[in-house]
DNA sequence: CGAATTATTGCAGATCATGCAAGTTTGCAT
DNA sequence: ATGCAAACTTGCATGATCTGCAATAATTCG
């Protein structure tokens, strides 16, 4: 049931690259739509409609509406796990975060433009601002295990957990100022959030 | 339309106490359900029932079912809004919020037993967890623009948001170990917070 | 007491979410 | 290629939340 992400690049079978197609039109039609009308004004079988399925399939492929303005956040998460839980040894966690930033900010499957329109759909609508938060939660829990590490404490130890929540705030704060997000650019302003979170962590110290 | 909350203590008329009465009722016998049943699990009609109205009356107090679990947050932002507004040029922003937090842990309107009977229900559920972040966002506004105005810069300025944005997350983070929320301990782990924050706030100087 | 305001309620419609079953497409082994 | 098994798509039905509207009941005030 679940997506069970293949770690290779090329997908398996024809029925696993259709599937995706039809997953990745449905989403694109219905950012637009969103983009457009809003997403409250936006209804499903509208969605539907445009990307030439039927409403319950929209519902197969995202269980909640709001799912439509999160498409790749599982897959990408996924890959921020693999990068925290296999760097190096000598790699901080902020170092490896910053990297997986970097890659994130330059990944091919999404275009510049549609990272920006998805950031201006979230950030237009109370319901999916908070339904963000969703997997915030999520990522805290990963940056604090690598944090844990950092420190030599267990993961739920408090410094780790506060760093982390902290950290993945601090980058929240920094996307609100960048619509038009430039990688060179936005990651001098992540190695200036990277400053407040050590300057917080040491002086827990 | 709005509840225009009176800033005397007493209530004004007839209608009015009785209203707030009802609306306290509603809320208790929903909080009570959530915490025995789960939030997705209760439903509307159910919460009625037990608090002797209507469905429609329920609606009518509380636009989103997620609202019967902050029945209060509109007051409570009121005055952390007006102490952080009023607090004397002397008092910087983190020690007026810090007496806010006294004061609100101390407040007798709400029993300790039913403040950590919510926390519980909140924590049980995703949907609860997510919807608490529009009011998490609330809230950093008025911290950013009371820091803001300790460090002589303009409210939309990176730091004061960053700074306000990193206090409220380490908040939170600190309410997930209280279960058992006692006054004094609790001041003794927002001491702890602020620490990382000033070290932020610092670091970026 | 009478009029104006407000609260409560029922009803209907729109939307989302979900389980189930039927029909269709794809994968794979023979 | 053929046929069977698995997976995908779809329609249908149901339950739940949310909202507007109008009618009724209660309260306030002149």
């Amino acid at each position: 049931m679940q997506d069970m992400q293949i770690s290779e690049g090329e997908p398996a079978g024809l029925r696993e690259r259709k599937r995706q197609r039809t997953r990745e039109t449905i989403a694109r039609v219905a950012l637009e739509l969103f983009d457009r009308q809003g997403f409250q004004e936006t209804t499903i079988p509208q969605i539907a409609e445009a990307a030439d399925v039927s409403p319950r399939t929209v519902s197969a492929y995202f269980p909640h509406k709001e799912d439509l303005a999160f498409p790749d956040v599982d897959a990408e998460f996924d890959a921020l796990e693999a990068r925290m839980r296999d760097r190096p040894a000598e790699e901080t966690a902020v170092a490896a975060l910053r990297a997986w930033i970097g890659s994130w900010l330059e990944d091919g499957d999404v275009s510049a433009i549609q990272r920006q329109t998805r950031h201006r759909v979230i950030r237009a609508d109370d319901d999916l601002r908070a339904y963000e938060h969703r997997f915030t939660l999520r990522a805290r829990q990963v940056i604090a295990a690598a944090i844990a590490r950092d420190l030599g404490v267990p993961p739920g130890d408090l410094e780790p957990r506060m760093a982390a929540a902290a950290t993945l705030t601090v980058f929240e704060v920094l996307g609100e100022d960048h619509e038009t997000a430039e990688p060179a650019e936005a990651l001098a302003v992540v190695d200036r959030a990277l400053l407040f979170i050590d300057g917080g962590i040491s002086a827990l110290r």
